[in-house]
DNA sequence: CGGCGAACGTAATAATATATCATTTTGAGC
DNA sequence: GCTCAAAATGATATATTATTACGTTCGCCG
C-alpha cells in the first residue's frame, strides 16, 4: 500500500480512501508520486494548469520535475475519475462529486477563477437526447459555462 | 468593399454575404486577409487548428504567414460569429448555423474527426436553468460531446 | 492632404503537450 | 526471498498552441 511521498500536503482520510477505492475499481496502482500530485491538487483551492502543478510539486519536494511526469499523473487521475480537465482554460480540477461516476459540468467564473462543478440529471438526459437524435454514440461530454459567479456578481454590484 | 485576396479558394456568395452582414452588424472591417482566412476554413471540410490554417494559407499564397496573423484573424472571425473555437481539440470551425446568433454545441467524432454543430433550445434552457439555480451569470457556454458519429458507427459495424 | 485608429507584419518568446529511450519499482509466481 | 515481466518513473528533446512587443501600412474622416 502506497504512502504519501515525504513532502506532500496533508491529505484527509476521505480523499485517500476515495483514491484507493477508485484505483481498486480501475485496477490501477496508487503510487506515492500519483498520490502526491493528487494531494497537491486538493490543497489548491482552484483549478491548476499542468505547469502550475509542476511548480507546486517542485516547491514542495525541492527538486526538478519534468512536464511529462506531471502529465502522466494527470492522465492517471483523470482515468480513474479523481480529476477532470477543464477544456476552456486548459487546466485541471479535482472532482468535487466523488461519490459516484458522473458526467460533469462546470460554472467557470471569469472574475475569481473559481470552477464550480455541477451535476445535473436533466443536463445529462438532454445531452443523451441530442446525440440519440443524430445517431451519435456519445462517450463523454464537456459542458463549461463561462460567466460571473454569485459572490463576484454581488461584490461587483453593477 | 474588400475583394478576396488574390489566391483564395472560391467563396460562395452566400458566405460572402453573411460575412459582410456580420461585419456590418458588429461594426468590424472585412479585409481581404480576413476573408481569405474565412474562405480557407470554409473550403476545409473539417475543423482546422491554427497552424493547419497557417499551412493552408501559406500553400495557397506561397508566402510565410506568422502565427499571430492567423490568430488575429481567428479572433476576428470568432468575434463576429462566423467561426467557433472547439475547446476540446483546440481547433476552429466555421459556424454551420449562420442564420442567427446562437449558443452551439458540437458532436465530435473521434473516428473521422467530423464536428457536427447542433443547436438545441432545450439544451440552452437547461444551461440557463443550471446557472440560475446557483446565482451564476452566464456569458457563454461550451458544449462538446465526444463519441462516434452515425456513419462511422455504421462502417465499424461492431 | 493630414491625422488617427485599426489592421498588418516581423521577430521573439511563452505556455501547453508529446515522443523516445533508459532506468527503477512493483507485484505475481515460484 | 528471488526472478521475471509489466508498469511506472526519469531524463532529454521536441512538437504544438498561443501571446507579447514594437514598428509599419492601410483606410476612413475631416
Amino acid at each position: 500500500m502506497a504512502k504519501p511521498a515525504a513532502n506532500s500536503p496533508p491529505l484527509a482520510a476521505k480523499w485517500r480512501k476515495l483514491a484507493e477505492a477508485r484505483c481498486a475499481a480501475a485496477e490501477e496502482r496508487l503510487t506515492p508520486a500519483r498520490l502526491a500530485a493528487y494531494a497537491e491538487m486538493l490543497a489548491s483551492k482552484r483549478p491548476v494548469s499542468a505547469y502550475e502543478l509542476i511548480a507546486l510539486l517542485e516547491e514542495r519536494q525541492q527538486r526538478k520535475i519534468a512536464p511529462l511526469t506531471v502529465y502522466r499523473h494527470l492522465d492517471f487521475l483523470i482515468r480513474v475519475g479523481l480529476v477532470h480537465r477543464i477544456e476552456s482554460t486548459q487546466s485541471y480540477s479535482t472532482c468535487d462529486h466523488p461519490e459516484h461516476e458522473h458526467e460533469s459540468g462546470y460554472l467557470l467564473c471569469s472574475s475569481c477563477g473559481d470552477a464550480d462543478e455541477v451535476e445535473s440529471e436533466s443536463l445529462e438526459s438532454t445531452l443523451r437526447e441530442i446525440a440519440k437524435k443524430r445517431g451519435f454514440k456519445p462517450e463523454n461530454a464537456t459542458v463549461e459555462i463561462k460567466g460571473v459567479c454569485k459572490s463576484c456578481a454581488a461584490s461587483e454590484a453593477d
